[in-house]
DNA sequence: ACCAACGGGACTGCCCGTTATT
DNA sequence: AATAACGGGCAGTCCCGTTGGT
């Protein structure tokens, strides 16, 4: 066949990309199986792995994509911020993010290798909480550290939440609740004054 | 092997049980083969499925357990005491409830049987709510079931940040910070009547 | 447990042959499993091997009380006879007939060793013949051993027939065809004399 | 490796066919193991179950074709002559036929479905013989359905015979024994004249 | 005499990735 | 670029027969 042009083929390993992370999501890791992928993908093996070296990197490369999207937005707006948002991604990306929490803990080799990258998430948002409470919105009689990992337990069960599907409509209630919690309580300072 | 005392066997379900969790807790469900579990239980194929029909069992027998022990502390002290006794917990146990949340996620039928049980502890740690409310000593300016859900995203966050192996000192601290946050605060009140 | 009275004790290897052959007919060699045998005789695999060494010898009981028994009846009245019994016969000696032809064709060492229990029958069933034909009341115009290969066709297609379980209600006007064709017909002679 | 002009698949597929039979014949369907096929056909399992789904679909496509085959023959020449076509037949044919006749015994699901071919294969010869009996050539004194049974008594009695592998040279007595049974006798007629 | 715990071999079928062919 | 044929490893499961203990 003749050799596609350039865009075509970015295309082309786009529409491999997505269909893959629909499979991945739903049936997990090992249940993607290569004969699932291709019945996603409407690809062959052959296809597939003329665009991917193997599954494996299939992967990573998903997985690669969400961990920059999701330190764009916390590096644009916060934790909350990207938790707010969490309900609008597809269904695919908490399925994936949920299988490199998997494999963090499964592959010690994929854990070192990741672990930067959410160091990296941790350290923007935790910037941002000590710049905030400078700036007197955010408390500041907890450590800023406290808070980041605070809301990334928060996070990270608000992923485990939705990806189980399970519909629930107060997740907003719940997230004023938390911004509430983090954000600097006046009465607070009024409470330390009478003291 | 003749027919042992009931006790003897039950040991015998119990270390194999045992074995499996290590071995599902560091390999993922799909990553603990027969071959693994042979090899962690000490035992044969042949012994390891005579106690449990297939894999499949042997893995719902260890969920139930943990979802059997796991509301009982909920019943006994609530959501943030099951929380601070989560590190205390073996490694075996957050790998056993990830894998839970998998399957939660990837198979529906294994959802619709299990909500269930999650739903009574979810109920279980409503009424402890409630009752809090009404002695006064928990918040009532947000809904019983809004908190319910808060405490259970960072419970499951908090699994999901302690199975993934990361020493974390200031998991204490968190706790503190959720335990204040559903507590009444008497700052509250006086705002209000301020107001 | 005490030792029980020899004739218990054949009660039992009895009870066992008579479950086997159950199985045996039922399902097949390879499909009357141990775990098959145990649920047909009610005791475990123990007492089974306890009586006979393997499932092959087990096997090899039913099929040489079988073969004694159809000896015997071909001594006694002919092949045809023979045929005329069959319906009556439980299903479970065309069962293990049939396992036991398989096995013929199969295995070469049980087929030598078989061997001589056929030639036995074919030879009594051709004595037989060769009388009759002397006394007059079976066709001489056909060799006799081609009329015992002849009977014994019509005799294994009529096991195979009846185990497959299709009913059928002319088996008996067969039989009887059978009988004149090999009877010595009169209207031969004649023809003969003519000629 | 790509996708092959039609008929070097086809051509695969049969030569896959072709070992498989010889498997079935000599070790029987249980004994066939893939093991057995792997060997028989010089192929990995990768290959033979890219061309059958299971073991069982590769052994009902050959059952199907000689099903088909004999068939034809009854169509074309009767049940004598395909009894008479029967020691041509390879060794691999009378194998598989019989674990037909097995599974015909012991999986009532089986029967049902093959029992329609049998059926057709049954009506053709009945038909055959009822115009023959109205041309004269075949004996009327006994009903067709009668001597269709008969027939095919011997028929599937020769299978089991030369199955088995016994050597047998008077065969063909044997069968021209069969073919003046089911012939009409001239002599009938005159018996029945003079009386 | 009987039972169940157990060993370990072998089964089928699926897996992923490679390769020969369009 | 894409396909489908293919290899070979290994998964879970079931098999049969043995053994230790009542």
């Amino acid at each position: 066949m003749p050799r596609l042009r350039p865009e075509t083929v970015d295309a082309r390993r786009t529409a491999i990309l997505a269909a893959a992370r629909r499979a991945f999501a739903r049936y997990g890791y090992e249940g993607a199986t290569v004969r699932v992928l291709e019945a996603e993908t409407g690809l062959s093996r052959g296809a597939i792995f003329h665009h991917f070296r193997d599954k494996e990197s299939l992967f990573l490369a998903l997985a690669e994509s969400d961990a920059r999207a999701t330190a764009a937005v916390v590096d644009g707006g916060g934790l909350i911020e990207a938790m707010r948002r969490l309900p609008e991604r597809d269904a695919g990306w908490l399925g994936v993010s949920l299988e490199v929490s998997r494999r963090l803990r499964t592959e010690p080799a994929f854990r070192d290798e990741w672990q930067r990258r959410l160091d990296s998430i941790r350290q923007s948002a935790e910037h941002r909480l000590v710049s905030a409470q400078h700036g007197g919105t955010v408390r500041d009689d907890v450590a800023a550290s406290t808070l980041v990992t605070f809301l990334r337990l928060v996070h990270d069960g608000l992923v485990v939440h939705l990806a189980a599907g399970t519909p629930d409509a107060d997740i907003d209630a719940v997230l004023d609740l938390v911004e509430r919690t983090v954000r600097k309580d006046p009465c607070a300072d009024l409470q330390r004054e009478q003291s």
